[in-house]
Order: C-alpha cells, then sequence, then structure tokens
DNA sequence: CGGCGAAGTTACAGCGCTGTAGAAGAGGTG
DNA sequence: CACCTCTTCTACAGCGCTGTAACTTCGCCG
C-alpha cells in the first residue's frame, strides 16, 4: 500500500494541503481549531511528512558530506564524531565519505558527478593540490580542513601547527633534551601536515640554541602505528642514539613506546617522547602521552559556521581561520 | 545563475528530455549519433544531473543510515569504515548517525518522523528492547547489529558472544590460570553485550572445572579506558587477586594494562590480561593484546545484502544471522 | 454602515527527474 | 508494394512537497 501523502491528509481533512503543510510546520498565521482538525487528521492516516518531496521542493537537503581519509584513524574518529554533533545542533545530518587518502575519491567529493545531494562538503584533503582544488565548480560551498595550503577562493580552518611543533621541541628542550628526534614524517615525500610539523621543530630547536641533525629525522613508510614501531626499532638498532623523540602523531608515538619498550629503554627516563592529536588512548598508554590537543570543538564548529554561511549565500573570498591548540603535558614528556 | 537541468540539454541538443535522462544513464536503444549529439551538449552546458530530483522520481535514494552509539569509539569506527566500503562497492552513501548510547537517539532513529531520506537503516542498539524495536513502523528496512536479543520480524546480525568468551576464558584455563576475573559489564545492570559475554566467561569456568567466585566479576562505571583501569585498580588495593582478567573489550584491557603497570604486576607472568573486539591498537599496546575479533567484513557485508534484499522487496521473517570470530594470541596471554 | 487592512486559507505552478505509452522511422518479408 | 516488426525517440503525467499570489472572512474605524 503507498504511503499517505500531503494530499490525502488534506483530503481527509477537508483542507489545502498548504494548510496542512503549514501545520505540519509549525507556521504561524494558523488558527487553533484548524491546527487541531488537521493534527487529528495526521494522527490517524499516520502522516509523515517525505524527505525528498519537500527537498525537491526547498532546493535544500539538510545533508553535509564531511570526507575524510578513514574513520579508522582515532583523530579522524574525532573529528567525524565533533562535526556530526555540531550539524545535527544545526539541523543538518551528516553523509561520511571516506576517500582513503587518494586522489580520485578526493576529486570524486569535490566534483561528484551528481548534483543537489549535499548542501555543503566538509573536506580534509590529503592529496590534492592547490590548484586542483581552486579549481573545482562553485556548485556547492566547501569548506577545507587541515594543515594543507588552501586556495584563496575557499573556506579554510587549520591549527598552526608549525607553532605547535614549536612548542612541543622547545618544552622537550627545556626539559633538558639535547638529542631530539622526530618520527613519522611519510619516507615518500612528507604530506602538508608533516611538512609543518617538521617546520615547527627545528624552529624549536633553533630556539633553544640545539643543532638540526638529519640524522634523528625518521621517516616512516606509512601512517601507522606498525611502520612507526618498526622504522624506530630499525634506527635504534643501527645505533642511532636520542634522548628525546617528536612523533609526527599519537600513533607514531604509541609505536615509539612499543618499540622502545621492546629495547628495554626508559620512558621517558632515558627518552622522552611526544605524540600530537590526543587521541583517547593516549592519556592511559604506559606511560601516558605528551600530546599536542587541537580544539577540536572550534575546528568543527567553526566549519559549520562557514559552511552555514555560504549555504545561507555568502561569496565572499575564502575564509582562512586558525583555531586553537594545547599542549597535554602527560608521564612521557613531563616538565622538566 | 540558475544551474542547467535536463530540460536545457535537451532543448539545445534538440531531442525529448527522456533521451537525455537515457544517454545520461547510459541505456540502451539508444543510437550512437544520438548519444554523441546529446553528449556533445551536456558537457557544452556543463551539465551535472540532479539528485533529489531522480530520487523523487525513483522512490530510492541510494542513502541508508548507520547508527552507532558514537564513532569515537574505535570498535565503531571499525565498523563504521566496513559498512562504508560495503555500501560504495553496491552503490549506497552511508548518513552516519550517532546515538550517544541514548534510548531517545535511539528511538528517533526507527521512527524518524521524515519518511523517504533512507532507503535503509543499519542499527546497533544499546537501549531499546526488543518489544519497541518490533514495533517500530515497517516504513524503512532495517538491520540490527550487536548482541541484543531481536525481534522475530526483523534482520539481526551478530557474533556468537557466549561461544567466544567460552573460548577466551578456556584459552586462559588451558594456560593454566587459575583465578580468573571479569572486567569491564557496567555497574549498573550489564548491557546485552556484557550479558553475553559474562554468560561464556562462566561456561568457560565450568568447562575448565573451575569455580566461579563473584568476587572476581569487576563491574565499571562506564565503558572506557579510565573507568576499567579505576576499578581494578581498586579491586587490587582492596586485597583482590588473580592470576587473570578476561576484560569486556579491548578499551577496558588496555584500562587493565596501566592499573597493572602502575602497581607493578607484569603482563601476562604475573597476571594474563585479555580484550575483545581487536581494534588497531591492540596489537601495540605494550604487551600486546589477546583479543576476540569478530570477522567485520562478513558483519558488513552481511549487513549490505540483507537491506539491499529487503529494500529490493523481500518481506520475510527476520533473518538472525552469526558472523564468525577468532581468537588472535598475542602476548598479554600467550599459548600455554 | 461602507470601507479597509490583517489574518487565515486556497489554488496552482513548479522543483528536476523518470516511467509509460505510444508515435515515428527503419528494415524485412511475401 | 502493402504489411508487419523492431528499434529509436517523444510527449506527458506524475513523484510529494512548498512558494506565491490571490481570495475570503472578519473586526474595526471613521
Amino acid at each position: 500500500m503507498p504511503r499517505t501523502r500531503l494530499q490525502d491528509v488534506a483530503k481527509h481533512a477537508g483542507v489545502s494541503m498548504k494548510t496542512v503543510s503549514n501545520v505540519v510546520h509549525a507556521h504561524p498565521h494558523v488558527s487553533e481549531s484548524m491546527r487541531e482538525r488537521v493534527q487529528l487528521a495526521i494522527d490517524e492516516l499516520g502522516y509523515r511528512p517525505n524527505a525528498i518531496g519537500r527537498r525537491l521542493a526547498t532546493g535544500r537537503t539538510g545533508l553535509l558530506a564531511l570526507a575524510l581519509p578513514d574513520v579508522r584513524i582515532p583523530y579522524f574518529a574525532e573529528l567525524a564524531n565533533a562535526v556530526s554533533l555540531a550539524a545535527s545542533s544545526r539541523g543538518y545530518r551528516v553523509l561520511l565519505e571516506q576517500t582513503g587518502g587518494s586522489l580520485e575519491e578526493e576529486r570524486a567529493i569535490v566534483s561528484s558527478s551528481e548534483a543537489g545531494l549535499v548542501d555543503g562538503v566538509i573536506l580534509q584533503p590529503s592529496m590534492m593540490s592547490v590548484m586542483e582544488l581552486a579549481q573545482h565548480r562553485e556548485d556547492v560551498p566547501v569548506v577545507l580542513l587541515g594543515e594543507g595550503a588552501a586556495p584563496l577562493t575557499m573556506d579554510h580552518l587549520s591549527v598552526d601547527n608549525i607553532a605547535a611543533a614549536t612548542r612541543i621541541t622547545s618544552h622537550l628542550a627545556q626539559s633538558g633534551r639535547r638529542r631530539i628526534a622526530f618520527l613519522g614524517h611519510e619516507a615518500g615525500g612528507p604530506s602538508a601536515t608533516s611538512r609543518q610539523r617538521l617546520l615547527g621543530y627545528q624552529q624549536g630547536l633553533e630556539e633553544s640554541g640545539s643543532a638540526l641533525d638529519t640524522a634523528l629525522l625518521i621517516p616512516t613508510a606509512s601512517v601507522s602505528v606498525r611502520a612507526a614501531a618498526d622504522a624506530l626499532a630499525a634506527a635504534l638498532d643501527e645505533g642511532l642514539r636520542m634522548d628525546a623523540v617528536v612523533c609526527r602523531d599519537d600513533l607514531a608515538a604509541i609505536g615509539a613506546l612499543r618499540a622502545l619498550h621492546e629495547r628495554g629503554l626508559g620512558v621517558p627516563d632515558d627518552i622522552a617522547v611526544t605524540g600530537w592529536d590526543d587521541i583517547a588512548m593516549s592519556a592511559f598508554t604506559s606511560p601516558s602521552l605528551t600530546t599536542v590537543a587541537a580544539d577540536m570543538d572550534a575546528l568543527a564548529e567553526g566549519a559549520l559556521d562557514m559552511l552555514t554561511e555560504r549555504i545561507g549565500g555568502y561569496e565572499g573570498l575564502g575564509r582562512h581561520r586558525r583555531v586553537g591548540f594545547e599542549l597535554r603535558i602527560r608521564e612521557s614528556a613531563p616538565r622538566a
């Protein structure tokens, strides 16, 4: 049997479709008696408005796409959670799109062959270049997240990774560490994120008067716990010595903890370790991780704000905003 | 300026709208010359079909809702990833709905006031009762995931948690453990999942001839690393002794590792620990975790299969399927 | 007591697309 | 060459809803 439609309710109540529509959406200018009559008909027929019909008529879908590499990476899970909450508080629902960090998938997101499905897109690019992003068709508003460079024409939210890396490196230097390694940038050319963290690391070393020793830069085959553990293990086994490791992210830090533990090296006594992202787990590793925590709520709220403004018709140039961060000092790299 | 519509392309190419539609969807019975002519018009005008219009006309949206408590919990992130991949291989896209484990949110999912938005729902319920689930309006196909009891009328996929808990408990007993504790069921009345794992734990003890000591049942205030660490620490500090801990999930196990480490207890030498879910992290904790791994791909594929069958019109009774699991034996509870 | 504005309600034309039925054209047969 | 069968294409009516404009009441003022 076909579902009851607005029309059926209207007929049943003996009123126009539009009046039923007004009752459903609690529009003003509907008399109390009419509201009751229509509501009765709605209840009797068990009417539920059809989302698609409305969406077609209004042109708004109430849907946002959130495109990120992989929700299994804890940072992105946190992001998905924050965006999802921020979206639903504004009446939007979130379509989860995993790009797997692949160029094709990212391209598919920004120039989807189908239009009109989502009102806006929140994209955390990892492969697309600025130029390519800039050339995307302006059909749907896009907010960019993350550390990559963003075109002037698009909204962008990021954390000042250079500043954060400088801070965390300085923190290690101030607590007396002298040979501070960096672990976890991609072996096959660092991502924009890794690059910024490396720059900040370098700046932190300079500010504290330490020399940069490129031997202390330990790349990994991929962004994963295993790759980080393997890479650090190999470096140690080859005789590389250090008294601190700035890790590209918490996953790498967890890999580092594992590799150090296996070799009987104490953290933080022999080697201090820092992570990045403040994933839930980082408070519970042994030792717990000193890490950089981005203001995730500000990130999600900011993205939603910019996106809703664009959806609302704002046409200005791209806004490039930074959200805050803080160091969470825990056991793996305590204060001096 | 308004977007170009099917109609515009049709006019531009001097053909009917339907022909353009046929070209767009690569329907058969379109001559080659016509296809070229229409394609040219499409390219010239930069036409992109509007998803909503089609959805209204066909009645299918190509959207599925995935409702789960919280993507930040690693198990659910893995699930979201698997479902998302399985869905996109079938041409569906996934709407992420977080219920926060709250009854209201779960109810809102199954009896959403808006119809027609999604073609189907995959729901991992945590609070709703069988009866309540059964009474939901039959507007949209639903597949249930997880260990809760499911109504006969609805499709359901689960892992045999009792069998798995029996296996992992037996594993501990076989490796010589005698005082095996259970950590992590909810203090305020265990969830269906915890209940089954407890039952399996009990059965595993029985099969190996160990007595059940209810003092070894250690509930936690919530399902989290912190709560588990706190609960186990408190139990140890009160003098409770054990030589193994079956944890409700990997998060609890990580909390346990932490609590044991702080007290100088060796894992697995003094106390063996097992987890559940085989989250990515569990291979990299120190020691790495012996854990139960559900066949996540089978779970996602199975859910999609059942859902697409329902969407395709299957009207039979609910199918209740089990997916496999295996023990991943790692350092925290090695083979005897 | 006619006239006027506001409140409440209705009719109708789309939003952009597809399914159906059938027209037009191409090709083959007796 | 009339007739029939395919194939290709078109016209049109929705899918379920909302925005707009117009219409009807009604209370109230001069």
